[in-house]
Order: structure tokens, then sequence, then C-alpha cells
DNA sequence: CCCGTGATTTAT
DNA sequence: TAAATCACGGGG
């Protein structure tokens, strides 16, 4: 028999709060298709993400409701791409969960690149090892060209940037470790909650600051 | 360690 | 309208 094609996450898989979500992202494949006639697929698995709880989470952008063209994208149902533009060079990828006005989402902060290394290299200039190509949040958008012309992309939607199911089970709490966000400290009771989830040892993990 | 860079938020 | 902030990366 032929392999089975990967197939594209859809919608119930999103539509899960954004801890369940986090954990399930881990070990999936997100691909990005470049357009042109150059159009490259890149891709890598999912190795560290982080949750944001919404409304009452202080790290959010939509804590205590605010709503703003820049996050309006996180206001909507689980399966869209949430990207925004940060310290005026950055672009960050979220994954948006659960449902229409549950403004939850989940920020992707590091990949073990699989597909399309030569032109991540092209991209990320300062990279000098496989390990520094995706190994943050903003890193990996550079390396995949995600900006804000994908913000609010349908993820389910198979074009451009999807997830595809590249493992059918979340990984045993054995293999991921857990614990506080990243670059939250202003956050006050919500600096230290344990949100952040990453594959234990692994290389491509974002270093800590 | 420090800086770039600019959209967004918060203060006045 | 002005100032501070910011889910970061790169260079020294």
């Amino acid at each position: 028999m032929p392999t089975v094609m990967a197939s594209c996450l859809g919608q119930r898989f999103f539509r899960r709060d954004p801890v369940t979500l986090a954990k399930a992202l881990l070990g999936q494949r997100l691909v990005r298709v470049t357009p042109g006639p150059n159009g490259k697929r890149l891709a890598g698995l999912i190795v560290e993400v982080e949750a944001y709880l919404g409304l009452k989470d202080q790290a959010a952008h939509t804590f205590d409701g605010r709503r703003t063209p820049r996050n309006e994208s996180m206001w909507q149902h689980g399966g869209l791409a949430y990207v925004y533009f940060t310290y005026g060079m950055h672009h960050c990828m979220n994954v948006v969960a659960s449902v229409a006005d549950d403004p939850v989402a989940v920020l992707i902060r590091a990949l073990e690149p699989t597909e399309g290394l030569p032109q991540m290299r092209k991209r990320r200039k300062a990279a000098r090892r496989d390990t520094d190509l995706c190994s943050g949040p903003a890193k990996l958008c550079q390396a995949l060209a995600i900006d804000r012309k994908l913000d609010a992309h349908d993820l389910t939607a198979g074009r451009s940037l999807l997830i595809e199911h590249a493992r059918k089970t979340s990984y045993p709490a054995s293999q991921i470790t857990r614990g506080p966000r990243v670059g939250v400290s202003y956050a006050k009771d919500w600096a230290d909650k344990p949100l952040r989830f990453y594959l234990t040892h692994n290389p491509h993990v974002s270093k800590a600051r």
C-alpha cells in the first residue's frame, strides 16, 4: 500500500482549551508553503509552546476584554493564526484556540526544522547552527516567512500555512517540561503560572533569557 | 551587557 | 499628544 498522506489538522483539533491544545501541538508539523513561482514547502516539528488564557490572563493581549485591530483574530474561532508584530522588527505566531468570543491562543515558540532548511538559512542570516534557525517565536517566523499578511489565516484550509497531524497522541507528561512563560514578568499574578510547555532536552527549544 | 525599531497602550 | 511599553534577536 502507498504511504498515507499526512493530513492537515481540522477545526475539532483547535476548538479546545488552550492548555490542552498547547500540549497536543507538541510534535505536530507546522508547514509553510511560500507564494510565487519559486514557492517552497518549509516545515518543522513544534517543540515549544505557551498558552495564553484570555480575559483573566494578564499576559494575554486580550486581558480584561481588550479588543483592537491587532488582536481581532484572537476573538475568532479556533483554528486561525494570530500573527502580531512587536519590538519594532519581530513577528510572532499564535494558534487561536477554543470558540469565537473566548479569546485564547497558543504561542508557537520553537520548531525542529525538517523541510526547506536551505531556504530557512537564507532568511535567517545570523543563524550559525540548525538549532538557531527556529529556536524562538520571532526566529521561526523569520525562517518561515510568516508576517502580518498571514494574520487571521485559516490553518484548517490546507493552504499557505497549516499544521499537519504528525503525531496521533499527545506526549506523556514525563516527556514534557512545564514552566513559567518567557518575557511576561509584568503580568503580576500570571507571570509565574506554568503555561510554557516544551519537549524535554530537545536542542531546538529557545534558550532562557 | 545593550541596542534597534515601531505599533500599541497608557498617561497627561 | 506624548511617553512608556513590549509574548525579541543580535552583537559585544
